[in-house]
RNA sequence: GCCGGAAUAGCUCAGUCGGUAGAGCGACUGAUUCGUAAUCAGUAGGUCCGCGGUUCGAUUCCGCGUUCCGGCACCA
């Protein structure tokens, strides 16, 4: 007897052990046909393999969360079994979904091209309509390594060869295909369906290192339906739309070029936006007890020597020699700038915790395939600052400044934040005792938060453990902004002291904390979070007064006078063009508010205000308009 | 840095099987005085990314380099 209980709560009873397929037949013709796998007691299982206890089951269909998932798994092994017959002569490696579809690595000798990929998506429709059975076996370690070996396939057996010794290998064969596969999987082939696509061919390291071979990996998207793959394709369309670098451009707001690699020519326009997000920062450091500071680009050598940077980070940096040849380094981070700052007079336990902020632009020479537009450069401005303490102190710091993140973000717009914990690196200095001290002081930080936060091993930076804030893009991609670090290592490496309440000398904690992280990448983050839509504080650009004819010119300018008093940044159009064809281009640009004026508002003192992307227009007062504008343009800090 | 791809007018792109290039938009000039996302006409604008090589001749073919794009690795 076996009772099987439903999400529901009911029990169906079997005289023995039962499939899932003869599970869903038993509840629904309909189900029974929707059914792909079942999850029994949380876990996922094939379908056809026999349940032979009590368990609670659910039968996953196959446009849930976990068949959409079973579905691109099995479409990276469709795929592989396509690439196989293709080209034999290529080696299958790993091969897992991802967000929005899967990839599989391969290596060969030749290269994927364009038109390789359309002929393994056509023969992959093919292996789809063959509807092959896709069926589990389990083998013997030793003979599975000798299988694969045989085949030629080395990274199949040395993936076998590394499973735990107490776990199963389970394989899988579809047709004359055969695969390694933790699964479970579709049943068939067919119910793959026809709903995906195969994207790029990119290269990637085989197991993710850089010291080994490069393979080359084949990316692919694929839906429950056509309906849903068209959606997404669309979006990806829409992501590209709002791309940074392109509405960079059409916004004039900055420009890159050849000479400068990773190096921002910031326009009027885009350096009105990083002006903007500075106030913003300045105003809310203020009222949080930050003083601003700033400290030299360009330091002796010596000093990074000291604290450990030539060392540890010294693959990253511009070292510059000068004629009298002293070498010098660019900074490439703030924190020995602030200790010197800190170390001047002598500083009390009463003193701390002590707070320097700097808006202060460092250099990092960054690997050159690591460039993005603004969001990945080799000079940026970072609003840091570091935060002098008492080893009691940290946990209440760090909370302090992982709140400050928080509502910053929220006052940009951006509500879904995640954090990742990073711990020691291999590349650090100080003893395992003070790292442990750091990063447990952390813990507790997060505990206090209360947040979820997922933990980053190895990446910490190499004086201290790090909270890292991280926010999604539009195409999806992650960038990590704000940071919070504890370090318990470069006060004592620079000398930095305070006298405590016993008359001792002691090092002081510092706290590393970055909130926008990266000014450029925030600024990147912004312009495609909004699509270049900025909330009018933050817009570069806030209203043109727009003429309809010359009649209305004089009138304008005496818009646009009373609109700069009211600290409106704004612009007229006094331009002989219809004004259909003005509110087109300061459409494109993204101006958020057009005031139009013609004879008729001229002499009525009104405006007709024109929102970015409305349909209609609202004819009001002069000074009732400009009141609304300059109260909605106040920064949030000022609500 | 690694794998693959690309680089032609300000932008988006076409083109030359080796004989020094073209469109649309933009810019400029002129006309048009017009009510909410493109008025019409004309003009100008190019080391075809750079350096070598092959060739009578290279923007085109080959090599090297630079930058950019998509990934990987790295990272704020």
């Amino acid at each position: 007897m076996v009772n099987i209980t439903l999400p529901d709560g009911s029990v169906r009873e079997f005289d023995g052990p039962v499939s899932g397929e003869e599970l869903a037949a038993s509840i629904s013709k309909s189900l029974a046909k929707a059914a792909v796998a079942v999850r029994v007691d949380g876990k996922l299982k094939d379908i056809y393999l026999p349940i032979e206890q009590d368990a609670t089951v659910e039968i996953v269909t196959r446009d849930s969360e976990d068949g959409v998932e079973l579905l691109r798994h099995d479409c990276a092994h469709v795929m592989a079994e396509a690439v196989k017959e293709l080209y034999p002569d290529t080696q299958v490696t790993i091969g897992p979904t991802i967000d929005n579809g899967f990839y599989y690595d391969f290596s060969r000798e030749e290269r994927f091209t364009p038109e390789d990929l359309e002929k393994i998506e056509a023969r992959m429709r093919e292996i789809v309509q063959r509807d092959e059975p896709i069926r589990r076996e389990v083998w013997d370690r030793n003979e599975a390594v000798e299988f694969f070996e045989g085949m030629g396939e080395k990274y199949k057996a040395e993936i076998i060869a590394s499973i735990p010794e107490d776990e199963e290998v389970g394989l899988y064969r579809q047709g004359e295909f055969i695969d390694l596969c933790r699964g479970p999987h579709l049943p068939s082939t067919g119910k793959l369906g026809t709903s995906f696509k195969l994207m790029s061919v990119a290269g990637a390291y085989w197991r993710g290192d850089s010291r080994n071979e490069m393979l080359q990996r084949i990316y692919g998207t694929a839906w429950a339906s056509d309906k849903e793959l068209k959606a997404y394709l669309q979006m990806l369309e829409e992501a590209e739309k709002r791309d940074h670098r392109r509405l960079g451009r059409e916004m004039d707001l900055f420009h890159m070029q050849e000479e400068g690699p990773g190096s921002v020519f910031w326009h009027p326009k885009g350096w009105t936006l990083f002006q903007a997000m500075i106030a913003y920062m300045r105003e809310k450091q203020r009222l949080a007890g930050y003083q601003e500071i700033n400290t030299p680009e360009v330091l002796d050598k010596s000093l990074w020597e000291k604290s450990g940077h030539l060392e540890k980070f010294g693959e990253n940096m511009y070292l510059t020699q000068t004629p009298d040849e002293r070498v010098f380094a660019l900074k490439p981070m703030n924190c020995p700038g602030h200790v010197q700052v800190f170390k001047q007079g002598i500083k009390s336990y009463r003193d701390l915790p002590y707070y320097l902020a700097e808006f202060g632009k460092v250099h990092r020479y960054e690997p050159s395939g690591a460039l993005h537009g603004v969001m990945r450069v080799r000079a940026f401005v970072q609003d840091d600052a570091h935060i002098f303490c008492t080893e009691a102190q940290i946990a209440e710091e760090c909370v302090k400044a992982s709140r400050l993140i928080y509502e910053i973000y929220r006052d940009f717009g951006f509500d879904d934040v995640r954090v990742k914990f990073s711990d020691r690196p291999e590349r650090r200095v100080g003893s395992d005792e003070v790292w442990d001290h750091a990063e447990n002081a952390l813990k507790e930080a997060l505990n206090q938060l209360q947040v979820e936060w997922t933990l980053n091993p190895g990446e910490g930076a190499f004086y201290g453990p790090k909270l890292e804030f991280v926010l999604r893009d539009a195409i999806g991609r992650d960038w990590q902004c704000g940071t919070v670090q504890v370090d318990l290592n470069l006060p004592e490496r620079l000398g930095a002291t305070y006298v405590d309440k016993d008359g001792e000398r002691r090092h002081p904690v510092m706290i590393h904390r970055a909130l926008f992280g990266s000014l450029e990448r925030f600024c990147g983050i912004l312009i495609e979070h909004y699509a270049g839509h900025f909330p009018l504080w933050l817009a570069p650009e806030q209203v043109i007064v727009a003429t309809i004819t010359d009649d209305a010119d004089d009138y304008a300018l005496e818009v646009l006078s009373a609109a700069r008093a009211r600290g409106l940044r704004a612009d007229a159009d006094l331009r002989n063009e219809k004004i259909s064809y003005k509110v087109r281009e300061h459409s494109v640009t993204k101006v958020p508010v057009i005031l139009v004026v013609g004879k008729r508002e001229a002499e009525e003192r009104t405006v007709a205000m024109r929102r970015l992307g409305g349909k209609a227009q609202e004819v009001m007062s002069l000074d009732a308009a400009l009141d609304a504008l300059a109260d909605e343009a106040r920064s949030p800090l000022a609500r």
